[in-house]
DNA sequence: CTGCATGCAAAAAATTTGCATGAGG
DNA sequence: CCTCATGCAAATTTTTTGCATGCAG
């Protein structure tokens, strides 16, 4: 494995032109911010960044251009509890799960080959052709455990 | 197990004066039809079907009220895909998770214990606390997939 | 050049909140 | 009676859309 991870370019490339879409300025700006971000970005989060670099960008751009990339394949959406929907850039060849505290709001990743199987089992005993999932444990990570029954 | 289901009455009153709320009118009204209703009903169903008793009732008050089912732990609620939030009659004895059909909406529920106890394996083994979880599988339901790739 | 993309603002959709009035306990 | 609950409408929050103009290919 060479890749340093920088690919995304080549493959949103390839998107866009297999669909008769540009690349423009601010297509390639979105996706930078984005592939930049640590964890799990969100529209505000993504528009105040991209801003910085280009004042005139609109969020509504910003919203097209991630679901452009949610399209593509780059990106997956989840939204957690009742808040904004979170970006993610998508790893094809690991899926992987969510553990949200309820106290800190920390979202940690995590996967299991074992509950993944056990998923497509479930699936294909009620005829179900499953495309994808998401699963989500909240409660308490170990630091707000440790911290003990803090004063809200 | 002799109980009918009708024993959300009893819980709901418990809660109330538990939590030195009253137990209205709407209120008595809005869980009613919550728990005659089938499937998972958004607001906007359970309004319409609360306004049909009860004309003069007001959506916030549904809003209100459903928070409260939730909150009390009679109710629980659940958004799939990117649609308005659903609520289900919480079964604290047994959890089940969800299957939507991407195609027709159609959601099936499930429940496997072994999932559940890798859950809380892997929460365990983050030093996680879980207090709830969530699961979706999103695809093709039985009727879909044998209805053949429709013409969307 | 030509049509897709953008920016802006207005529109939608879902949910929450403020406030005067109504009604449980 | 006294407070909490309700209805209504206005406010919020998140996301989408219409349209004139811009720019990639």
């Amino acid at each position: 494995m060479p890749d340093t991870g920088l690919d995304w370019e080549e493959r949103l490339k390839e998107y866009l032109s297999a669909n008769d879409l540009r690349l423009t300025r601010q297509r390639r700006l979105i996706a930078e911010a984005f592939f930049e971000s640590e964890g799990h970005p969100n529209i505000d989060e993504l528009y105040l960044r991209v801003r910085r670099r280009a004042p005139h960008i609109g969020q509504a751009t910003v919203y097209r251009t991630l679901r452009l990339l949610v399209d593509s394949g780059l990106a997956a959406s989840s939204r957690f509890g009742g808040a904004a929907t979170r970006y993610e850039a998508s790893d094809d060849d690991h899926h992987h799960d969510h553990m949200i505290c309820i106290s800190c709001g920390l979202i940690t990743e995590f996967s299991n080959d074992a509950i993944e199987r056990l998923q497509d089992e479930v699936a294909r005993a009620h005829g179900f052709e499953m495309r994808s999932h998401k699963m989500e444990l909240y409660g308490l990570c170990r630091a707000c455990v440790e911290r003990g029954p803090a004063t809200s």
